[in-house]
Parts: structure tokens; C-alpha cells; sequence
DNA sequence: GATGAATGAGTGTTCATTCAT
DNA sequence: AATGAATGAACACTCATTCAT
């Protein structure tokens, strides 16, 4: 008989604490709820089980986020000109300082989808961005290679190049607490990142 | 009852597989027993606890592997020319080789102690990597920024850069069973990571 | 909320539905609540607990039947020659049918009371109709075997005659969805029950 | 650390008793272990889960009596004269008292399956013996009625006379501790039932 | 009339570990 | 060298019930 729904907010709070912590599969729900000052019954008064607390915290920021890369997916498919060097890293940039917002705004949910959901529904959210990743970058590749005449990269390549991308962001968040100086490192990690990127490209 | 070191070879061979299906921290050591066909308690015998278990899997290889890395690190630092471009490249590509040989002899090891350590001692050793490959780096770069008179890359991105190669090795044993093929993989990535290296000692 | 009465009808009619599913003892109130569109609370606004909800929905129909049963024990007792045979059959059958009208005017009533019951203080509705079965069985005996100079039957007979007696309406409630079908078979069925009646009653 | 095999007697024999006090769903694991002086998770050594133990308590005596009813339906299967009267009856009556042997010397375990079982895989073992008692019935009374040129019981009449016939049973086993007791009934029971079989060959 | 919140005891089950034999 | 037995704490989850609002 908390007043208002002070009890839902220390159970997601204490429950985030809990799972950074431990991970999805260690975390222990009477621990929670120890700290939030309720019992286990409670818990289950505001959420299903243990894997909807967890949603609970991680759902908004994912289906966010995946919304920006889809904005940008679409973009980017759109255009006519793939890769107009100095263009293109702008514009990728742009896109990347997007993510990395809303990444910082909700910091603690993308350490826990991106390092801490294994066991749960969420534990191949990681891959998934990488998946999504791939698709853009190959048809990035097919433009380019089209308009050049140069041979297309090997699907293993673009696989581990998107896979370097979203490691980009992990490495981001797990390190850099401030989204200030992440936003500086992240134009350097970029630039990087482009370079990698026309080695791909050059024919062998 | 069985000859000699039948039994500890098979529990370490049915713990190899139930740590790399769940995890260390998931997984079941009655269920090693059962499929090794001993009791529990005969497990406590040739081991100390679950922890020791896994380290008697993943130990020996760590160790091999810190060995050749060390090696290359002395002889790095005893030459004069760092960064010779064109030689760097090749000596770089024969350390990597030489480590991919060696996580390849011990595939399982590398991917228990990579991806499925959380919760054991072992936690940790990605970091470990990243650690001792950024020192070098770092010395590296000190060497090249003297001799060219350039700035040295930020201290982030020498930990970034770092992990990101570390992280090349983590996607190789994630996604190429064969050694073979993953050699010709790590050729064109090693190229992508030096492009990326040049990149980052550029005077911005 | 809700004008007037029909929260209460809710749930006494996903009362019901969760009794006969799941038996008295595995019902829960959680559920019936949810289907009936309100929370846990407001079912103890109406009933006083589980068990109380149970009664609302059996007790009325069990006292009819209690009406019925004893309103022709009454009229069975003032008559004077017991086993009249030809008569005695039809005014059983009579009373049976008045009895299986009951019984299906309330059928799922009838199936909570006698076979969902356990755990509740209905649990013994069964035996309560047995033993009212026997002492009806009981007198008419003693009147009988005092006309004819047999001997009586033992208790025991008596005990599983009436047993059986009663168990023909259960099996009659657990098979038989239409009143119409289970009005003929219950002719052939207590033809069948006189035949065993008349084989007790021989002298042995 | 009891010595011997006292502790899994001593769960089966608290398991027994509980199952027998509050039916399959309602036992508490808990105090079966508090009562045979373990902790639960000693039970779990000895049995996989709760119906485990149930089962290790009710499966041999089930498997028993449906060996002798199979034995006896084969036999009368490759008689010629059904229902040959006096004959019939005695032969029944052996059958009989074999099965009321069987359950007396297995008393809780039949009181259990028959009346305590629902929740667990056993739930249906009395609806199974009436569906075998059936399946005889029919074809004894397809012979008969093939022989006396006498038109075949109704389906229904028979499903219940099989009924009827496995509740003498149960009645039996919860009224009547003494087998000897069990059997005199028995024959007076069987009696009834001829009688009431005879009833149902007639013609209407 | 009914909600929203919470309790506290309970459930079956799993775990790594211990140790006398 | 290994078993068989047992512990004790932990687990996620469910329950009927209560009560201030």
C-alpha cells in the first residue's frame, strides 16, 4: 500500500541494479524485491514472471532504437549515389550519432540487451543488429561494386564488418559513461570504420 | 572401477560440452556425471569444485596462447623500425596466424573462455587480451609518433582498437569451424585492421 | 461498475467453470476473477471465500434434491404393504425420474457436488445421499423380510445396494448431457436395480 | 546417511500416507521429507518428481491385477457356451475373488489409484478397467444374445453395468478392510449382479 | 461496489557440495 | 577410485486472503 506507484518503480530499479549486476539467468527475483521492500508475491501483481520485468526495462529502448535503423535503412535505400566519398561518411555519421543518443539515453537497457540478456528472449538482440547491419552494408556493396566494376567482398567479410560496427557501439557504451565525449570518440571510431571499409572494397 | 584416467577424461569431455551449450554458471554438473556415467561425488575426486573443472579445460590453452603472445610482444619491442610499412604487415600477419593456429588446436577452449566464462575466475579473459594487446599497440604508436612526429591516437582509441582486434579472433572461432578457411578470412581482416591503424595515426 | 447484479452472476458463472474444470481444491480464484472481468477484491465483496462461492452455486440445487428425496421417504413409510411388486417399481421409477429432473435441471450443480467437491465441506455429498439411500432400503427391508418371514439382508448388502443406487444418477449426470436420453435409459436401469433387489431379499 | 534402504521406505511410507489423507495434487512433498526425517531434496535422489513417487507406490500392484484381468478375458474369450447359468456364475466368481486378492493385498496402493489419483498420469486407471470390464461384457453378451436369438443390450446399459461391476470393487476397498470379510460380500454382490446381467439379456 | 496493492505461506524442483563407506 | 546418501539453501512462481481507498 505504497502510495502510487512508488513499488513498480523500485522493482524496475531494483531490478535493472539486479540484472546488470548478475545477468538475466543469475539475477534472483527475491533479491528485487528484498531491496524494493515488498515480497516475491508483489512482484507478480506488476509483472508476469521474471522475463517481463526484464522487458519491462529493455522493450521501449530496443523498439526505439531499431525504429531509428529502420529510418535510416530506408534512406539509404534511396538514394541514388552510394558512397560519394566525404558525403557518405557524413551522412553515416549523422546516422551513427543518432543510435549513439538514444543508446546514452537509455544507457543501462543496451548494456543489459547487449551484455546481460542471455537466458532471456532478448539474448540475441546483439546479433540481430548485426543482422540488420549486414543487409544494409551488402546492398551498400552491390551499388558500389556496380557503379566501380570492382569485385563484390566475401560474405564473410561483410558479416564481420557489421559485427565490428555493433561491437563499436557495445565498446561505447560498456566504456564511456558520458555521451559527450563518447560523440568525440564515435567521429574518430568512424573515420576508422570508413577506411576499413574502402580496404574492403579495393580489388584483390 | 574404470582403467585409470578413463573417468576424468570423461568428465572433462562431457563438461566441455555442457559448458559450451549453457555456460558455466548454467550448467549442471549432475548432468556431467550422468553422461560420464559416474556419480557426483566421484567428480569431486579428481576435482576441487565446478570452477576447477573448467579451468583444467581451458587453463593449458590460456596459458599457450599468453606464451606466444608474450614472444611476439619481447620481439616487437626489440626492434628499432616500428611500423616499416610493408614488413609490419607480414610480421603482424605471421603473429596472428600463429595465434589462430593455436585457438583453432583448441577450439572449444577458446570459445568456453571467450564467451561462456561469466560467473567462473575466467571471466575476465577477453579483457585480459584486449589488455596486454593494447599495451603493445600503445608502444607501438609511441615508437611511430616519435620517428614520424605526429600526435599520438587518444588513449581510447588505442583500447578500442585494441578490442576490436581481440574481437576479430572472438568472431573467427564464433563463425569458422575450419582453421584453414578462417586463415584466408584473417588475411583480409588483418589488411582492414591495418588500414584502420594507419587511420588512427594520422595527424587530424 | 457494472448495473447491479451481474458482477455476482459473472462470477458464479466462471465460478462453475473453473469448478468443473479443475475440481474445488485446484480452482483458482485468480482466474475465475480475471474472466469475470474484475479483481480478486471484488469477489470477496460477494462471497465470503472460495468455499462460499462453491455453495452459492451447489447449495440450492443440493436442498431441492434434499426436498425431493425426503418428501418421498415421507410417503414411502405411511404406506403399509411394502414391495407390493408391480406397484413398488413403478413408484420407484417415479420418484427416480423426479429425481433425474432435478438433477438435470441443475446438471452442472450435481457434477461439482458430486464429483468436484474434495477439499470443500461438500466433499461428502455422495456419502450423505448414500446414507439417506440406505435407510430408506433399510426400512423397507425390515418391512418386507417381516411380511415374507425371510431373513434380512445384511447391512453391508444394504450399504453397497444403495451405494450402487446412487452411483446409477452419477453415472447418469457423467454421461449423459440430454435429460430426454437419460430418462430412458433410467427405465431399463431401474429394472435392473429391482432385479438385484429382489435377489437380496431371497432367503440364502 | 541412514543406514540400508530406510529412507526411500520411509518416503513410500509417508508418501503413501499423505497421498492417502489429501489425494495426488493436494500432498505436500514437504511434509512427506519433515515426516520420513529428510530434507526434500533427499526425495529427489530417490524418485524424479512427484508422480515418480506416486507411481513407485501404484504401478506394480495396477500392472498385477491388469495381468489377471487379461488372463481371464483371454480365457473366457476361447470358451464356446456363453453364459452357460450356474457355470458362468462360478466362473466369474473366481475371476472376481482373484482380483479382490490382488487389491486386498495391495490395499492403499488400489485405494490410491482408484480414489486419490487425480493430477497424476493415473487419473484415469478406474475409467480404464471399466473400459476393459466393457469391452468383455460386450462380447459375452454378443454370444449370448447370438445363441438365445435375443436382441443385444443397449451400448449405454452395458458401459454402465461395467461401472456398476468396478464399483463393487471400489466399494469394497474403501469399506472393508478385512479381506476375508471382503469376500463373503463378495459372493452375495456377485449374486446381485447375475441377477441384474440376466435383467438386462431380457428381451423388451 | 470495486480496485489496486500487498502479504505470507506455500508449491515442486534444482543446485553445488560433503562425506562415510 | 568411486558410490550412495544427504544437506541446506536457493529458485521462480502461485495461492487465498486482506484492506485502505
Amino acid at each position: 500500500m505504497k502510495n502510487d506507484r512508488e513499488t513498480k518503480e523500485q522493482l524496475i530499479l531494483w531490478g535493472r541494479k539486479e540484472f546488470l549486476e548478475k545477468g538475466f539467468a543469475q539475477a534472483s527475483l527475491r533479491n528485487i524485491c528484498k531491496n524494493a521492500g515488498v515480497t516475491t508475491g508483489a512482484l507478480y501483481f506488476f509483472f508476469e514472471n521474471k522475463e517481463d520485468l526484464f522487458a519491462s526495462i529493455v522493450e521501449k529502448p530496443l523498439s526505439e532504437l531499431n525504429q531509428i535503423l529502420n529510418e535510416h535503412f530506408d534512406k539509404e535505400l534511396n538514394q541514388e549515389d552510394y558512397h560519394n566519398p566525404g558525403r557518405e561518411n557524413s551522412e553515416d555519421l549523422a546516422c551513427a550519432k543518432e543510435m549513439l543518443h538514444c543508446i546514452y539515453q537509455n544507457y543501462d537497457a543496451f548494456q543489459l540487451l547487449l551484455t546481460k540478456a542471455r537466458g532471456s528472449k532478448f539474448e540475441h538482440a546483439e546479433e540481430q543488429f548485426v543482422e540488420m547491419s549486414e543487409k544494409k552494408y551488402r546492398l551498400i556493396a552491390d551499388g558500389v561494386c556496380r557503379q566501380k566494376n570492382v569485385p563484390k567482398p566475401a560474405e564473410y567479410m561483410l558479416h564481420w564488418f557489421a559485427h565490428t560496427q555493433v561491437n563499436l557501439f557495445v565498446h561505447l557504451v560498456s566504456h564511456e559513461k558520458s555521451e559527450e565525449k563518447a560523440g568525440r570518440n564515435l567521429e574518430a571510431m568512424v573515420a576508422c570504420m570508413t577506411a576499413c571499409w574502402n580496404q574492403l572494397l579495393l580489388d584483390k
